[in-house]
DNA sequence: TCGTAAATTAGAATTATTCTAATTTAGTAT
DNA sequence: ATACTAAATTAGAATAATTCTAATTTACGA
């Protein structure tokens, strides 16, 4: 497990953070950010933590991915399968998913370009435009 | 209930499909296409049943609406919450998700436009574009 | 009207996720 | 360093949406 760029930052946005450095957080973090910019489901680090020979319990995975969320180190995504990803990237940015093998792969900011919004109904607020690119093999 | 244009195309279509004219199937299709587009989940439904009076079991109504959307009569989309919703609107089109109420609006395809597609990956074929609009109140 | 494949059904099973309540731990104050 | 306390971890139960199973019923072509 390499402690690279976005492993660092990420560990001292967990610093930073209201959340307490816990071994498990720790590790889970290693576990996510040691490949740069990807995408998990909670069963997929758990499965990793698993293979490392670590013990987290499932709870904390789902405990951490969560709180990871809501303190912005990562980022969730909803997709056409019903799990929950967690992305990473915490950039603005849109997704390819291939729904043959359930993956996801980001698509840059710069890549996409929505040319024309609708009108927001009356009332309501714009929160966020989600693209997802849905591919086939 | 009453059979309006769009109640008498859905009818149309279950005919022409392989699936049988059941007493049930029409009973959904008359439910679901009353009020011309909208979005439901297998629950809304089963819900609506039950106040009529009618008698269908929700695992009818799940098998009704995945055969339907194997069938084109209705289309499902996923969104950030974890239900699958059926749109009676089969036309390319996307959605506003409204947080707060968990609801879809519409959004016709003229009044959203992408003007810039990021390159398929090697080895994909480009499937389908979904956006959502997420709103809050 | 019959025969058969398809449809319906109740309830069990599954899947992803969250909750509960007991135990452990991080980090602050002493 | 030590003790304190709120936060974190955990196993396992609970939940929610959906699918599956296997028995019964039904649509519809012959």
């Amino acid at each position: 497990m390499t402690i690279n760029v976005h492993t660092k930052k990420a560990l001292q946005q967990l610093k930073n953070s209201p959340l307490k450095t816990t071994k498990q957080r720790v590790d889970i973090i290693k576990i996510m950010f040691s490949e740069g910019n990807n995408h998990f489901t909670a069963e997929n680090v758990h499965t990793k933590i698993e293979k490392l020979g670590l013990n987290i319990s499932l709870a904390t995975v789902y405990n951490c991915l969560n709180q990871f969320t809501e303190n912005g180190i990562v980022k969730s995504v909803k997709t056409s399968c019903n799990k929950i990803y967690f992305d990473t990237n915490t950039t603005s940015h849109h997704h390819f998913f291939c729904k043959n093998s359930s993956t996801l792969i980001d698509i840059e900011s710069k890549n996409i370009k929505i040319s024309k919004l609708p009108k927001i109904p009356n009332g309501k607020k714009l929160d966020s435009v989600e693209i997802v690119v849905n591919l086939t093999e």
